[in-house]
DNA sequence: GCTGCATGCGTTTTT
DNA sequence: CGCATGCAGC
């Protein structure tokens, strides 16, 4: 790759830490692809004192390729290129102790996370929402405020209802040996603050750290990054407070600012040459995000020609416009050429995708959605995660609760009422209460035996898992169960029975992948687990050749992304910006969220918007969004639009007289 | 204790 | 409109 000066000197700076402010398309994993190389090949680093952070398994993934090629895969093999996440999970691994974890802890995700919360909301009545709930606990978590401070400095009834479900989840996941995603960092900053020994050795370890979207970093992770690399190491920090697209995860733009506070002798390098969008594209994307207020001054430019017109294609409804999208997928791929997988198709939300799936199946279009896994939420996917999770940690509840009577196992709701108060009263795991002889006095007879079979069936699989081959285990323990046999049953279709098994197969397909790592070793039961836990999967390729389908994303996953052309779709107020991002006046993150998605574009960027939306199945008129206003008219081509909303205001009216009409008869 | 239907409810974004 | 939860019957 051929550096500019600034991209060289960003390189080049290897000594103090050094702020790189990257605008979209800048080439800023360039940098520290060719930085991570610059280190070893002319600064004779270890590969293993390198640590790059990035923020997704597939930001990872991509950097991982780049340096493989750059580098090859015996020193690629020894770098830790990884995310936050799993970064704190290796520490974790390496030492459990100090956080109040035994090995083979669970990693649980936010679904889980959130069952457990609403079955604390029933216990103690609590008045809050689950999520409402989670999100405050995430909050404090982020900020390092136990449960104890967080009661302590509650201002109202919310916030203290909040306190004490946050005081009993901690416990539970500690009694269960399981962690959430919030904990994968807290809990490593706490053991390289408590435990000498560890800190030393990761301290030892560190010589450079580098951090790929440094703007999306929150307080917890930026104080993971601190004690990583305090001793020796130097660090590198990328990033674009334009693109900061996260600080409803706790991500501070501002951090930025701090930066140059924790570390006066920060040296800061600019990137401002875009390499990736026609001038129009980055003239309208500038417009756009002008309207906020900037921390640094930053000129974005590109010599990569003006390009077409930026079309705004306005169309009548939700159907129309994936049609309509479809349509022109088509129709450009057929004159240009080009391949299918050179479109990309964003939106706000997940659920916008819906529509488009359905028109690009009807016309053969390949298509590939990333992002909103849906495959994790269907329950035989967490069935099947559940047995696994139960094999290597038999603590885990969250997980016995779920396949205790998955198949039916004759153990019903009032034996586990009276298992889980036991449990709850001696303060150890449903496993482990099962194995007390105490349980005798609540439990007798048949249940008592039920469980006691289904515990002990637990152990000796679990125990086979750490031993053999742990495929053939989790195969074994699937026809153990019969769990094809009960899946065809308990579906309520044909069909239904036939996705859920193709699932099956999916996840024992992942599973062989996983078990088998780059270097021909065989993983853990646990590893693999984790792996899946966290999504942290090879992407699925076949033959290792990227598909050729249309890509399908939310505007959140694009990050980091390229496409030579792009589809915004749903333009429109209180779908971008976001319905909530208003009523907050949070509307500054929304308009980066359109900064985002435009950069992404190479050659050509289309927007679409419809006049009318089924929201809950209702339609109602919609107005365009306020961002295609901020876009320099002269670039912005606006084709379907007949000026005015009348017709399909009379349309619509029709619709609802015959809706309110209908209503009457009934 | 389990299966089937009806009502009611809801959608931001991710590790 | 689609899913999940809750109630009523077997």
């Amino acid at each position: 790759m051929a550096l500019n000066p600034q991209q060289l000197a960003a390189v080049k700076h290897t000594d103090t830490p050094l702020l790189v402010l990257a605008g979209a398309g800048s080439g800023k994993t360039g940098v520290i692809t060719e930085k991570i190389a610059y280190l070893i090949n002319h600064k004779q680093y270890q590969p293993r004192s390198i640590i790059a952070v990035t923020f997704t398994n597939k930001a990872a993934q991509e950097m991982k390729e780049r340096l493989t090629k750059k580098l090859g895969k015996d020193l690629v093999r020894h770098l830790s290129v990884s995310t936050f996440h799993r970064l704190g999970l290796n520490i974790l691994r390496e030492s459990p102790e100090p956080a109040g974890l035994r090995k083979g802890f669970t990693i649980l995700d936010q679904s889980d996370a959130l069952a457990i919360l609403k079955e604390l909301i029933r216990e103690q009545n609590s008045p809050l929402e689950e999520r409402t709930a989670q999100n405050m606990i995430s909050t404090w978590k982020s900020g390092f405020i136990n449960p104890k401070q967080a009661l302590a400095s509650a201002s109202c009834d919310q916030a203290t209802s909040a306190a004490l479900l946050f005081r009993d989840y901690e416990q539970w996941l500690r009694s269960c040996n399981s962690v959430d995603f919030d904990d994968l960092i807290n809990l490593p900053v706490q053991v390289l603050t408590q435990d000498e020994e560890q800190r030393d050795r990761w301290q030892g370890r560190v010589r450079h750290l580098l951090v790929d979207e440094y703007q999306d970093t929150n307080e917890a992770q930026y104080a993971l990054m601190r004690l990583l690399m305090d001793k020796f190491g130097a660090l590198t920090v990328v990033g674009d407070d334009d693109q900061s697209i996260y600080s409803w995860r706790g991500a501070r733009p501002d951090g930025l600012i701090t930066l140059k506070d924790d570390y006066p002798n920060l040296r800061v390098i600019k990137l401002e040459q875009n390499y990736r969008s026609s001038q129009r594209i980055l003239r309208v994307a500038n417009a756009v995000i002008s309207h906020n207020p900037h921390l640094f001054e930053k000129k974005l430019w590109s010599d990569l020609g003006i390009g077409d017109e930026i079309c705004v294609s306005v169309c009548r409804h939700g159907l129309d416009e994936a049609d309509w999208v479809s349509g022109q997928i088509l129709m450009r791929q057929y004159q240009k050429q080009c391949a299918f997988s050179d479109f990309a198709i964003l939106y706000r939300s997940n659920f916008q995708s819906r529509h488009f799936e359905k028109a690009l199946r009807e016309k053969n279009i390949p298509y590939q959605i990333s992002g909103g896994s849906s495959f994790f939420d269907k329950a035989e996917v967490k069935d099947m995660l559940a047995y696994l999770k139960l094999l290597v940690n038999p603590d885990d509840d969250t997980a016995f609760i779920r396949v205790v009577n998955t198949p039916r196992r004759e153990i019903g709701p009032n034996t586990m009422v009276k298992l889980g108060e036991y449990a709850r009263g001696r303060n150890t795991s449903l496993f482990a209460a099962a194995h007390e002889m105490g349980l005798e006095t609540v439990l007798s007879g048949k249940p008592l035996a039920r469980v006691q079979s289904f515990v002990n069936w637990i152990t000796l699989q679990g125990d086979n898992a750490t031993r053999g081959d742990a495929l053939d285990v989790v195969k074994g323990v699937f026809d153990d169960i019969n769990y094809r046999d009960w899946l065809e049953s308990s579906a309520d279709t044909p069909k239904h029975a036939e996705k859920m098994l193709a699932s099956m197969d999916e996840l024992l397909e992942w599973m062989e992948r996983l078990l088998v790592d780059e270097d021909q070793k065989d993983r853990s039961l646990n590893e693999v687990v984790n792996r899946l836990s966290l999504h942290d999967m090879l992407s699925r390729q076949d033959d290792g050749k990227p598909l050729n389908a249309v890509h399908m994303l939310t505007l959140h996953a694009a990050k980091g992304l390229e496409f030579p052309q792009v589809y915004m779709v749903g333009m429109e107020e209180e779908l971008l910006p976001h319905k909530n991002s208003i009523e907050d006046e949070a509307i500054e993150e929304e308009r980066r969220l359109a900064y985002v998605g435009m950069t992404r574009a190479r050659h050509s960027l289309t927007l679409t918007r419809c006049r009318s939306r089924q929201r809950y199945g209702e339609s109602s008129l919609t107005e365009p969004s306020r961002f295609i206003a901020d876009m320099p008219p002269e670039d912005v081509v606006t084709i379907g639009d007949t000026g005015s909303n009348n017709e399909e205001r009379d349309r619509q009216a029709g619709t609802d007289a015959l809706a309110s009409l209908r209503e009457l008869l009934k």
